[in-house]
DNA sequence: TAGTGTTAAACAAACGTTTGAACAAGGATC
DNA sequence: GATCCTTGTTCAAACGTTTGTTTAACACTA
């Protein structure tokens, strides 16, 4: 039997595994990994993958469940007594803070869109319907509210709202020298897109 | 040598291996797909791509630069003697138009940036800089004329209106079933976007 | 004959997974 | 308290496939 002191000092394997697997995976992709890469990392054995996850696969598994648990957080917008305009800037606030704080889950996001693995349809797809959802209703709720300009589609405005953001950061590889992403510039750009945005939603 | 008709019903190796290789590469990536699969779909024989294309990544490689070649047309708005909105509008048509023209563009574009290739530097990167380029010049240059709105960060509306028509087409696989993608309905698309985006940044 | 295109077969390397032995710890039995 | 057995964990080694690439032989044209 394995020993657990308080600190948590001895190297759990599970977790090992998904800590050193998660920026592997995320940078290069399910395919570009191999499981002798991750084990080699974590200092750990290959066999334990099979044995804790019962496969690359299941790892990989594991990796995505954590990363797109943080997603179900949007859902708190919903039940909030405020201004829908409010909730769209606390959701834009969010996702930048979910961005700052783990790195990879916009890797993650962009790449099951693009390349889907079985996890697609388990995981990631329902997460971002849930977002959608979310956002369309808010939207909705201001229309109905007479807050917005009538003729304006829910849906198109919530993705357009969501893509703003969202892209700021899935293209920051290709603009990095031409666009200062650092943190410090955040509320700048929180400010700028919520300004754009309101203006343009605005009765 | 081989006998080339005028109608080239003759199957030309080299092409018929780069338009097979196009949506295998797109729909699982780099990595996700192998050369006997390819040669497989081409019915080519495998030695074909490395006698043509010096290997997988020569073949991968040429499918890029053909895919990304159309986005140096970008470029033809820069010179153009109009409006610094009409341009933008000219923009998000034009993405529109390659998108529905091209299938796999977005797949190639958003699989480089979160996993990129080699590939990534030098046919990628360059191409993406040269359109946010553009679009900055164009924000900069309505700016100078007193047309939009001052406080506004020609780069981050730059980016901002780029993120709404991409995000859109990006999100497709996780929403179709919530929103309507259908090519029906990219006139309202492009209008709504246009709406919002001008509503938002003009005086 | 020389040169180009195409083929099936073979190549070493890497892939994900499984194996069986070894090990350490906890509880039960004497 | 010493012994045994069970249970969970880890290991090096081997498994059979599949990977991308190369080879040598062949067909055809100029």
């Amino acid at each position: 039997m394995k020993e657990r002191t308080l600190e948590n000092t001895d190297a759990d394997c599970r977790e090992t595994l998904i800590a050193f697997a998660t920026p592997l995976f995320a940078e290069k992709g399910f395919n570009g990994v191999s499981v002798r890469e991750i084990a080699g990392y974590a200092s750990v054995n290959v066999s334990m993958i099979s044995y804790y996850f019962g496969g690359k696969e299941g790892l990989y598994a594991a990796v995505l469940n954590e990363q797109f648990g943080v997603l179900k957080r949007v859902a708190e917008i919903r039940t909030m007594e405020i201004d829908p305009l409010k909730k769209f800037e606390l959701y834009v606030r969010a996702t930048v803070a979910r961005y700052r704080r783990n790195p990879y889950l916009l890797r993650f996001y962009t790449s099951e869109l693009t390349n889907p693995t079985p996890c697609f349809v388990t995981i990631v797809k329902p997460a971002i319907q849930g977002v959608v959802k979310i956002l369309q209703e808010t939207f909705a709720d201001g229309l109905s509210h007479h807050q917005f300009r009538e003729g304006l589609d829910p849906t198109d405005t919530a993705l357009a709202l969501a893509g703003m953001i969202n892209f700021y950061f899935l293209l920051e590889p290709a603009t990095g020298e031409l666009v200062d992403h650092s943190p410090e510039r955040d509320e700048e750009l929180i400010q700028h897109i919520m300004d754009i945005f309101t203006r343009g939603v605005l009765k």
